[in-house]
DNA sequence: GTTCCGCATGAATCGATAG
DNA sequence: ACTATCGATTCATGCGGAA
């Protein structure tokens, strides 16, 4: 299957009025929050972030498909002791454009930043809001079913200590296959909470998210050939992973830096499974870049 | 240390005007949901629930200290496909009052109820309102530490060997100091995450939430002698947690039957402790429980 | 080939100090 | 009075090198 990824440099404002009609199936994005990351976006006041965004949201209802989702992982911060109310007001703001606030799911970010303070405890958790254009939308469930609770991680892994030892005294016939049967019989679907740590390691380009978030969403909401646009996409960790699971992928950035990165990257991406399979596709002549 | 519960059957947004100024120090409470629970409430339509809940919110703010928090346990029922946005407005609303929001903590519903819709999953999160009156508030984080994770070990075991000895050489100076107190701490504080299992052993009352509940909000925001209200008490175990941690404690419901049984079970309580303990203050003389 | 361990770092927030 | 900058505080994760 030919996968594309396609790349702009620009306000996706502006960027966004070029993609046609009901294209996307998925939008996943974390836009830049509210005077927050000043060194690389411009810094939008908590004041002026609805104002900021709607006419974006105002595009994006444009571009998604009816059975598509948009997904939008966000957090208010902290200014001057409150909470800051942009985001609730984004909500509502968002309804008045005929987006559906369907849903809410909660990000539980395990390693959190740490500190201390006389007022408050260290913010763990993440907001996922989930907007739609129409009530009847795309959603494949199964895909992400989960192994059942934390005492079947114990159990799983007796089962692999017991693995070892049967391995020894006998060679392994059909017991590969009783662990599937086993497992599949302990999966069970996922609750609106997702918990994830955060991904801090000293790579060359730290990441907003874990893979494993864009992963859990597009798995959900998307299959394989669909569209995927990432309006804010950054390092392009929604690029990447839609990507590696074979979806179309549309990311735009206003920093020059980060565009031409993410551009490179998939490249590389390119090249490697070049070499790999021996499977190469041309690049498309409208400037889409080719991934197989 | 005598303990008073103060019960009263009406509607809070009456019974609420007897109480006095600034005299409670923590609010802890669960509305009735919106349409939930018909038969007992009667039943708030979701596009009304703000302008029903606002004269509450008004009294509620008359009648905490200045240092006091009041915590609303909340969630936004789907209507329609949709998500209520009653909740969020009332954020909104309850500010305009003079309310700070100061933080919203998450209830992770560990054993949520099972079941899955072709548009969503279960949903195993609760929302936890903190609201304040001043941006200084009482808040005695150390009563609810937990223990460090896993990855504590590790490090005790290096800073045991290494770190004690450069202790010892440099003495005083800034850096060992902050190492050696690491170094001794095995308590950490929580984030604003909290991972509770719903209490499903309470055949008799359903109450709407696990008694931990009240109980990390009681230990983080009173102390001993500190007063307790819930102007929606339901099967009162807002009131029984207070009662047992030694904090005095006013209940309101506006169910007779609500207000019959808890304080039966008050004075059941009362004369439980009596048996035990010997010690039985008389019942005050304004219709006030004791309790010790 | 595992296991263990050192270490950098992550959408943070408050209070004090300076301009 | 109001804004800007800076230091202090703090926990968990996963990479990479070492045993």
């Amino acid at each position: 299957m030919k996968v594309f990824a396609e790349l702009y440099h620009g306000d996706c404002k502006e960027v966004l009025k070029k993609l046609p009609d009901n294209s996307v199936d998925l939008i996943f994005t974390s836009p830049p929050y509210a005077d927050q990351r000043i060194n690389t976006y411009g810094g939008i006041h908590p004041n002026k972030y609805v104002d900021w965004f709607i006419p974006i949201g105002q595009e994006l209802l444009r571009v998604l498909k009816p059975t598509g989702t948009f997904v939008l992982n966000i957090k208010e911060r902290v200014v001057n002791g409150e909470r800051s109310t942009y985001v609730i007001e984004l909500i509502l703001e968002m309804r008045k454009l005929g987006w559906l606030w369907t849903e809410e799911y909660i990000w539980h970010k395990k390693n959190s930043y740490p500190g201390k303070w006389p007022n408050r405890f260290r913010d763990s958790w993440e907001r996922l809001i989930q907007f739609n254009k129409e009530r009847k939308f795309n959603m494949y469930q199964d895909e992400v079913m989960v192994p059942m609770g934390d005492w079947k991680k114990s159990r799983l892994k007796k089962l692999s200590e017991t693995d070892k030892q049967r391995d020894e005294s006998k060679v392994g016939s059909g017991f590969g296959k009783n662990i599937s049967n086993w497992m599949d019989r302990e999966m069970a679907y996922p609750t609106n909470v997702l918990h994830l740590a955060t991904e801090c390691n000293n790579k060359n380009h730290s990441a907003t998210f874990p893979e494993a978030l864009p992963e859990w969403f597009i798995k959900l909401f998307t299959k394989k050939g669909d569209v995927i646009l990432d309006p804010f996409m950054g390092s392009g960790t929604t690029i990447f992973v839609a990507n590696r699971m074979q979806r179309n992928s549309v990311g735009i950035d206003i920093v020059q830096d980060y565009y031409t990165m993410v551009k490179d990257r998939v490249q590389t991406v390119d090249y490697y499974l070049f070499e790999q399979k021996t499977n190469y596709e041309q690049t498309e002549p409208n400037g889409r870049i080719s991934i197989r």
